[in-house]
DNA sequence: TATAATGTTGAGAAAATATCACAGGTGATT
DNA sequence: AATCACCTGTGATATTTTCTCAACATTATA
């Protein structure tokens, strides 16, 4: 029988975190703000309640054994977990406004879902939204959080690249019920196909198929989101990045009618102020998408 | 100032932790063994040293406020993660012998590190490697654990991907150190071509180069490690997945020459028994393997 | 309105934890 | 070798924390 939750002896453990952290037991009672021998006493009743030997203390000094090394490591990153989650508890200290800016294709697209779920998590937070243009190099003062697309001239703050898009064709499933099957790349021009302005079709017919083939139908939009919004009616095939459409796949909405794939000339890029001047509210919404895009990665 | 490691109220934590789940003190009460005066008391205290509401109480019902719901999500994880870190510390229940089966390519390559890593961990689970090949599909019945190349007809066990490999040109820097440039992809061609019995040039010459373009020398290897460890000799330029080669590009020893990919025809598998049947040490190497996986892929 | 369910609270009991002081061991220094 | 400085372990005792019990307040429900 293991340990239930309500036997984990918590304070014991931290005794052990921190002591095998120094491996010296008067480090660790300072750090504990009490006398050595209550570590040593809680460090025996641990290993005894664990049936097994944490430390090595053939010599006088202290060291981890194996299981010992893996439990510190363990229990070590479970309090910083802990740690970190009492700081930002308090909703009168994140009380106020972040300044998000993204351009209209990443608030309406693949960052929706995490304003979504952001705002569900911090509803103390007041979200607003500024939109910046696509390769917009500078952002007004204002900003908290920005995701770009093209990297940003801001020596000043902390650029993070998120990821480049790899664009593949989509479309509504409808659009090829009667039927039909891509069999072959070249069955794609059969099919309207939706541009935005920025000439993804372009690159990606360069490199897969043969110059002057010719292409059924056309149908020409501004924007990216604009573009995915016509192929979920069905109005043709776009060209659309996995992370940009894994809602769409999800639900079905979408199709991806092809493995083959282009890089984006650009990628999105995530910016904050540095970790010495970062709001607490820009924080935390940078840490929601940086794992959100971890998340959708794989 | 916030709660230092030292003062946080680890057992008014996990009192809390229960309550918030159930959003109900008695359920909690039995859960931690204690009455539900005790856990009134706790999460009480919890919220005094705090300053932070945890739980609405308005109506009868206790229900989580956001900053009760973002910390009872925080703890909750935590304390899971101390009370399985605590199921296998003892070197007892884990000794014995893991049999690992992967391909000499993967052993050798990208699998390396985490087998060593693995090893550091667990000192008391001996590792017994056994080689299968690429594309075999059926599995030894004393085989814990494999990473298979190419997906293994196993019904009666777990089959995961991994990753499929996207290759693109490395070679060693000394080779491009005088003075020339890649700066177009047919630039390539000046160096000798390093093959495996994959073929894995043939299709990235297909997509990104023009048909009938004359390579200056080609070297024919066996196995993809070969290939590899010729590339760092400098004997020319080989195709590689990204987490094939994370290591040499981190010390330097290959450099990418170009972004353009191409993907594998199969896929890496990690193959284990069923979660009713799969042993502890199998278990952990499955973990280590996944785990090492998502963080070379990000 | 009576009743059941649920959270809160005061006082004292019980349990856990810390302290103090010293013992015993190890490695470095003289 | 003897001494010293520094660790860790432990028994007896003190202190602090936590729990229980029982009573009480509040709200939903029959």
């Amino acid at each position: 029988m293991p340990l239930s939750r309500r036997r984990l002896p918590l304070n014991a453990l931290r005794a052990f975190e921190v002591a095998g952290r120094h491996c010296h037991l008067g480090l660790a009672a300072e750090e504990l703000g009490v006398t050595h021998g209550a570590v040593s006493r809680q460090i025996r009743q641990l290993e005894e309640q664990l049936g097994v030997a944490l430390f090595d203390r053939s010599r006088r000094r202290l060291s981890l054994t194996a299981a010992g090394r893996r439990l510190q490591t363990t229990v070590g990153d479970a309090m910083d977990r802990i740690t970190e989650g009492t700081l930002y508890l308090d909703p009168e200290s994140l009380a106020g406004t972040l300044v998000v800016a993204t351009t209209p294709s990443i608030s309406t697209g693949w960052l929706l879902g995490m304003l979504r779920t952001f705002g569900d998590k911090y509803p103390e937070i007041e979200l607003r939204l500024v939109n910046i243009a696509p390769g917009q190099e500078t952002l007004p003062p204002e900003v908290g959080v920005a995701v770009c697309f093209g990297e940003p001239r801001e020596p000043r703050r902390q650029v993070r690249e998120l990821f480049r898009e790899r664009h593949f064709p989509v479309c509504s499933p409808a659009l090829i019920a009667e039927g039909e099957s891509i069999s072959r790349l070249s069955d794609l021009l059969r099919y309207p196909l939706i541009h935005d302005r920025h000439g993804r079709w372009q690159r990606w017919l360069a490199r897969y198929l043969p110059a002057g083939c010719s292409v059924a139908r056309n149908l020409y939009l501004e924007e990216a989101f604009q573009a995915l919004a016509a192929a979920r009616e069905g109005c043709g095939v776009a060209l659309a990045d996995g992370i940009e459409v894994a809602n769409d796949l999800r639900s079905g909405q979408l199709v991806p009618l092809a493995d083959e794939t282009v890089e984006a000339s650009q990628s999105h890029y995530l910016v904050t102020d540095g970790a010495d001047r970062i709001s607490i509210r820009a924080r935390l919404f940078a840490d929601h998408v940086l794992r959100g895009v971890g998340a959708q990665a794989l």
